[in-house]
DNA sequence: AGCACGCCGACT
DNA sequence: GTCGGCGTGCTC
């Protein structure tokens, strides 16, 4: 007799142990059964609950050491065959299991979680009532009095810590039952916003009284920011959950779930017309592009168009005619650029064949703009990287503007890039990927001039937009704050004429550092290797990696001595000295801790535009898209930390921020200046971007690329350990270094491949982990991956390796 | 990773 | 003679 067996890829194996698991269909399922259809089902010798997908079905006649599936916990499939393919790609190509390849293609908040539930068992003996601790007392208490099965999560809120073994020794003895059930996450998508309570009188009331200084920081804060996260709040204050639940109680604050941007109606978004007629080199681009769309062909492209050369408008009307055609569009930006404003011009020129795929959608949007491409509703599909996964069936033209950014890279499992995957796919179902950009990445322009992309040129600034004049300024002589003559200069004169200035600092907080008058020691975070900055809005000491916080009042480590000396220049420095040097100015700041609550990036750019500032402060997130035609001024605090952070990349990313915000000043009739601060005035890279030129500057480029062998000319594979013990971590490295030595000896002999000495990370340590990287130069082909899954595998598989978990990136975006 | 099985030492 | 340590192997 034949049975029904379905293969099923199971969320809860490990890479070493990742395969297709048959589970028996039962005969009321029989219909569920497809590929793609989401399962729960027993795993592992405890049988306990996982999810899983099916990703084949087959008729079988030995059922012996076969499980049945438990459950199906939705009604039609979340995935399909194409999915699961595209799992396996992505398996093959960024060394993650076939479940995460299938979880990365969902949209966030369908996933299901299994969490334990209990509820009451047998009734205890009487010598058993006898012997019970306190706490299993209580968790007895508390099952017999709750009419529903009780969650795992809050057994463990009662018992503090705890829960594990004193739930575990009552199941084993039958007194509590465990069942496992699937339970839809909903934390990663909504985020909990706190601000304080409107009613004035209540506030004032409560803190009248004497209230502890946790309350009072949280009150401060929000008082600052207006509205701000849980875990914000958390972070800036150092208290603890506790402490808002209280506030909560005594309805001080009030919590809300994030409410993000609706889709625009219709085309009620700007008033402006956006797009005028192509111009002839747009026309010849479209035209171009269009050919190699239609052709049904797998094909890429490169749009390389300098800032404000409007491709953008080519990428509108390549979109037009693919969906004339009745073929589907992926358009990809990066985070950064997508605003609403960007969603509303694609609404307002598509209608309702948009649909946006955006972080900043809740969990129930999310979803419903998935089902609407599923169901073939929606055309065309815009959004950030996860937009490639978009589930049309066919896809005919996939864009990527600003293709060189490092957004589109994917730096948790699977790390996948989104202009690998926009290939794969291009690939097969024969469409054009189009990238774009204004400097685009070494890869891609190598790519072009080899002839594997098609090159589009778009040489000319679209309208009457000039180059802005670019200063570039030595302030190796300044002493007195962070800003130099020139560029105090520029803003006075800006000033004076009512015009408004974007500066870029790429440090948050006041003091970037604190070190010992003493011995010199820098006070880092007692959990990772970062020194702690001071932020003056809340007046504390903050880890920029881990959250952790304390007071600014701390003794050196290695001394003991008291005398610490604040330094270093962050943007709320940077702040207080525009302040003393220009009075009356006002500035707006914009970093993560000013624009990190949802929309709060948005509000501070619709703020600026509108509002009454003279500048724009920030992080890189004022660099990247922004176009203000008011701005005539662009300042760069320092150039030197993005030039000289050792990366191979740091030249091309710097070339690229310095040349778009450069870009950003004087788009509208008046001519632009920018003023670009550094220690070293004479790299070439500062008068190439000021130029806005990007071939010269990729003639440079691709030389040193080329002597010291770094991409396009090999690949990088960065493999990361790391673990609890700094030892360990070190010697297990190793060990994976001696492993891929021994590796290269047979098979894999001829295989071109260059092992760099395995090194700390460039954070060492973070978040109590400690990091170390091995840095392999190799090309990126299928003997390689193989090569690399084995060496993984057998490292896992290892017990001198327990507890150390690796980690393999294939051109990781940033190597530190 | 997480769990059960099994083979050795310390204890009743 | 038994309880429990953790080394070893497997996950349908």
């Amino acid at each position: 007799m034949a049975h029904l067996i379905a293969r099923v890829a199971v969320e809860r194996a490990g890479y070493h142990f990742d395969k297709l698991y048959s589970y028996l269909v039962p005969s009321r399922f029989s219909e569920l059964a497809v590929p793609g259809a989401r399962v729960v089902v027993p795993f592992g010798k405890g049988n306990s609950k996982s999810v899983g997908i099916i990703f084949s079905v087959e008729d079988v006649s030995d059922i012996e050491k076969i499980k049945p599936i438990d459950s199906f916990p939705d009604r039609e499939p979340v995935a399909d065959e194409r999915t699961c393919k595209t799992a396996l790609w992505l398996k093959e190509h960024t060394f993650c299991t076939m479940f995460e390849g299938i979880k990365a293609q969902l949209p966030a908040g369908i996933n299901l979680k299994m969490i334990a539930e209990y509820r009451q068992g047998r009734a205890p003996t009487e010598e058993e009532k006898e012997s019970f601790s306190a706490e299993e007392r209580t968790v007895l208490f508390c099952l017999a009095n709750s009419p529903k099965p009780v969650p795992a999560s809050r057994i463990a809120e009662i018992l503090g810590e705890d829960g594990g073994g004193v739930t575990e020794g009552l199941c084993a003895r039958g007194l509590i039952e465990r069942t496992d059930i699937a339970s839809r996450t909903i934390g990663d998508v909504s985020v909990k916003l706190i601000s304080l309570t409107d009613d004035e009188d209540a506030l004032e009331a409560y803190f009248s009284s004497k209230r502890s200084p946790q309350q009072q920081r949280v009150a401060d804060l929000l008082k600052d920011v207006g509205t701000a996260s849980a875990k914000e709040v958390m972070y800036f204050t150092g208290v603890t959950a506790g402490v808002l639940k209280t506030l909560e109680k005594n309805r001080i604050i009030v919590t809300f779930e994030e409410e993000t941007y609706r889709r625009p109606a219709g085309a009620a978004a700007r008033g402006e017309t956006p797009f005028n007629e192509l111009t002839e080199r747009q026309k010849e681009a479209a035209d171009g592009l269009c050919e190699l769309c239609r052709s049904g062909q797998p094909a890429a492209a490169l749009l390389y168009g300098v800032t404000g050369s409007g491709k953008t408008r080519v990428y509108v009307e390549l979109i037009r005619r693919a969906l004339a055609e009745g073929k589907n569009s992926i358009m990809m930006v990066p985070e950064i650029a997508l605003t609403p404003q960007t969603a509303a011009m694609f609404y307002s020129e598509f209608g309702d064949n948009v649909a946006v795929i955006h972080s900043g959608l809740s969990m129930g949007e999310r979803t419903d703009e998935w089902k609407r491409i599923r169901r073939g509703e929606a055309k065309i599909a815009l959004g950030t990287r996860s937009a490639v996964f978009a589930p049309f069936d066919r896809v005919g033209l996939i864009i990527m503007d600003e293709e060189q950014d490092s957004a589109y890279k994917s730096d948790a499992n699977p790390r996948y890039h989104a202009r690998d995957v926009a290939k794969y796919l291009a690939v097969r179902d024969g469409g054009l990927l189009l990238l774009g950009s204004a400097t685009p990445s070494m890869e891609s322009y190598y790519a072009a001039e080899k002839g594997r992309y098609r090159l589009f040129t778009l040489p000319e600034r679209y309208g009457k937009a000039v180059l802005p004049k670019v200063s570039v300024c030595d302030v190796s002589g300044v002493t007195n704050g962070v800003i130099g003559d020139t560029l105090a200069k520029e803003i006075k004169e800006n000033l004076a004429r009512g015009e408004k200035t974007i500066l870029l600092h790429n440090r948050r907080g006041y003091n970037t550092f604190v070190v010992c008058e003493n011995c010199r020691t820098v006070y880092t975070c007692p959990n990772c290797s970062v020194s702690m900055t001071y932020h003056s809005a809340n007046g504390r000491l903050m880890c920029h990696y881990c959250g952790y916080t304390c007071s600014p009042d701390v003794k050196c480590r290695e001394c003991g001595s008291g005398e610490m000396r604040f330094s270093g220049y962050g943007t709320q420095r940077v702040e207080d000295e525009l302040g003393e040097k220009f009075p009356g100015i006002r500035v707006l700041r914009m970093d993560s801790d000013t624009a990190s609550c949802r929309n709060g990036h948005d509000r501070l750019l619709g703020e600026f535009e509108s509002g009454n500032y003279d500048i724009l402060l920030g992080t890189q997130m004022v660099a990247k898209g922004l176009n203000f035609p008011e701005v005539t001024l662009v300042g760069v605090i320092s150039a030197d930390q993005t030039l000289y952070c050792n990366d191979f990349r740091a030249y091309e990313r710097a070339f690229s921020l310095l040349t778009q915000v450069a870009g950003r000043s004087g788009r509208g009739g008046k001519k632009g200046r920018a003023v670009i601060q550094t220690f070293t005035p004479d790299n070439p890279v500062f008068e190439l971007s000021a130029a806005q030129d990007y071939t010269g500057f990729y003639r440079e480029e691709i030389v040193r690329r080329r002597l010291t062998t770094y991409p396009p000319f090999c690949d990088i594979c960065e493999v990361c350990v790391s673990g609890q013990q700094h030892n360990r971590v070190r010697d297990c490295t190793s060990a994976f270094f001696d492993l891929i030595a021994r590796g290269c000896e047979g098979e894999f002999a001829d295989m071109p491949i260059k092992v760099l000495n395995p090194s700390p990370a460039g954070i060492a340590k973070k978040g109590n982990r400690y990091f170390y990287r091995l840095i392999i130069k190799c090309r990126n082909d299928r003997q390689f991956r193989s090569f690399m899954a084995g060496a993984i595998k057998e490292f896992e598989l290892d017990r001198a390796n327990k507890g150390i978990t690796v980690s393999a990136d294939i051109n990781p975006s940033i190597i530190l």
